[in-house]
DNA sequence: CTACGAATAT
DNA sequence: CATATTCGTA
């Protein structure tokens, strides 16, 4: 009766994307404040990175959270990124929905399932929301053609109990917690615990991600796994150059 | 008061 | 179109 406890995790390996895939990821920007907040993003903390421009070749933005060093209002008034859904995201999403059951599936437990470093409550729902209509739309469409518009939930296997509300459907074993990415594989846990709000009115956002936090540290690992660092990167130099979008991991196809 | 979710805005 | 933000409500 134990054989399933090692089960999600077996499977969770071969859906973890291969080193390479996710190696390029250079930067630990969550929200700038964040960073900030959490004395992340200081010069030289980081030598084990690839050296990542602490600075933003924007000059838009990267105004915006040059830290408070003229007045004592924090114009934190910040907009943060448009949050992009790669399909590896998505997935992430849709595993965290499987495994909550559709009736359990709501933003703040997604979101903490999902333990994906910088993701908000917010940008859960908003997908959700979508989610939901794509569910509902597939429902009665059915046999029909899968609209273009469709693609990034196209990209992800819908698990069939989404689609029939046969009872319930929520994992009937305990929740196992989710294989949090964040960190380096150097960096101890508590590293982030300790100087949690070092700044002073941080808002709930802090709250969410150290809930993330906590939620992963006692697990016992296969060694095959990898942890690989998850953290939101912000494009920086696209065509437009302002747009400045939040993207989480190169988007690759399996 | 928090968080959900539909509607609405960008 | 994709994601964000608003706003009434549970």
């Amino acid at each position: 009766m134990r054989e399933e406890d090692s089960n999600w995790f077996a499977k969770w390996e071969e859906e973890l994307p291969s080193p390479e895939e996710l190696i390029p990821l250079s930067q630990s920007l969550i929200t700038p404040d964040l960073a900030i907040a959490f004395d992340l993003l200081t010069p030289n903390q980081n030598s084990n990175q690839p050296q990542p421009q602490t600075t933003p070749p924007q000059t838009n933005s990267s105004a915006d959270f040059a830290v408070d060093s003229s007045g004592d209002e924090p114009a934190r008034t910040l907009k943060r990124p448009r949050l992009v859904w790669t399909p590896q995201l998505h997935k992430r999403f849709v595993d965290a929905v499987a495994h909550l059951g559709i009736k359990n599936a709501v933003p703040k437990t997604i979101m903490q399932l999902m333990s994906v470093d910088g993701l908000t409550r917010e940008n859960v729902a908003s997908h959700l929301q979508k989610y939901r209509l794509y569910l509902k739309r597939m429902q009665t469409g059915g046999g029909g053609n899968v609209g273009e518009s469709d693609h990034l939930f196209a990209s992800s296997h819908v698990p069939t109990h989404f689609l029939h509300p046969t009872g319930r459907q929520s994992s009937d074993h305990f929740i196992p917690p989710f294989v949090p990415i964040t960190a380096s594989t150097h960096q101890p846990p508590q590293f982030l615990h300790r100087q949690m709000f070092t700044s002073q009115g941080n808002n709930k956002m802090d709250q969410s991600l150290f809930l993330a936090r906590q939620s992963q540290q006692v697990l016992t690992r296969p060694s095959s796994l990898h942890l690989h660092s998850q953290v939101a990167n912000y494009g920086e130099d696209l065509e437009s150059g302002a747009k400045t979008a939040l993207t989480l991991f190169p988007s690759r196809e399996e």
